[in-house]
DNA sequence: CTTGTATATCAACAAATCTTGATATATAAT
DNA sequence: ATTATATATCAAGATTTGTTGATATACAAG
């Protein structure tokens, strides 16, 4: 298939761009983006995939987490994320970091979360502990 | 929903980034849209309808005949459109061309061709008679 | 080695999108 | 008026895409 064609695909889907939205600041592991959805890992392992498959993100593995950022080697790929972050409203996106946010606190605190708790988490990328 | 999903959702399909690639040149009616993918008209109808909902093309109508024209009024869209005609091969489209022609020829020489014959066709904005 | 955690993958189901033959509407020619 | 044409719309079926509970894998802790 084409690549454009590959990448509006992956782009033509709300979850997908909220989750580029969500990584415009930098990387994040699955259980954080998990949290900020508050959804299923599946479906979030998923999207993860598509935005992969299209060139849109890159992951990174350490430990038993999986770190994704956004893909900037392409430079249309590149443009085209920057339009839809500076597009999407903060607004839009306020529960979803509320939700992070309250994540990645508990998680410093040592309150076991949903999916992600510090107790057996060794070294937790939020937290780092 | 939002305009930029709305946007990536009509240009994630190939058919319709087949027509943003055959209106390169200018506006054309639905029967040599037809005629140039040799497929069912109201499947045309169905992704110009698409096309024109996310206010990526712009119809005229004349007499019976509807004619589609890249919309160029949103700068983002532009710029997408442009970047799909510069990125699609024209070898791609070669056949598309072909049949496009050979239709436009034939409408001209007034043979009788699938759905749009000048014998019946008035002022037909191909050949103009 | 056993247990718990993070993530991916799978299978079944659900929902959205596309395709196609039939039909409706509008317009023009006879 | 009647007939033919261009296009849109519709309904049914096909295909694609997304969701979710279950399970597999890999890693780290104890």
């Amino acid at each position: 298939m084409n690549e454009m064609l590959k990448t509006f695909k992956a782009l033509s889907d709300e979850n997908r761009l909220r989750i580029l939205k969500l990584l415009e600041h930098g990387e994040l592991c699955v259980c954080e983006i998990v949290a900020a959805f508050g959804t299923g890992q599946p479906k979030i392992s998923f999207h993860l995939a598509a935005l992969k498959n299209a060139g849109l993100v890159k992951d990174r593995k350490e430990g038993k987490w999986m770190h994704y950022r956004i893909d900037g080697s392409d430079l249309f790929k590149r443009f085209l994320i920057l339009s839809i972050i500076e597009n999407i409203p903060d607004e839009t996106l306020k529960e979803d970091r509320r939700r992070l946010e309250e994540f990645q606190t508990s998680a410093i605190e040592g309150i076991a979360v949903q999916r992600c708790s510090r107790k057996a988490a060794g070294r937790h990328p939020t937290c780092g502990v």
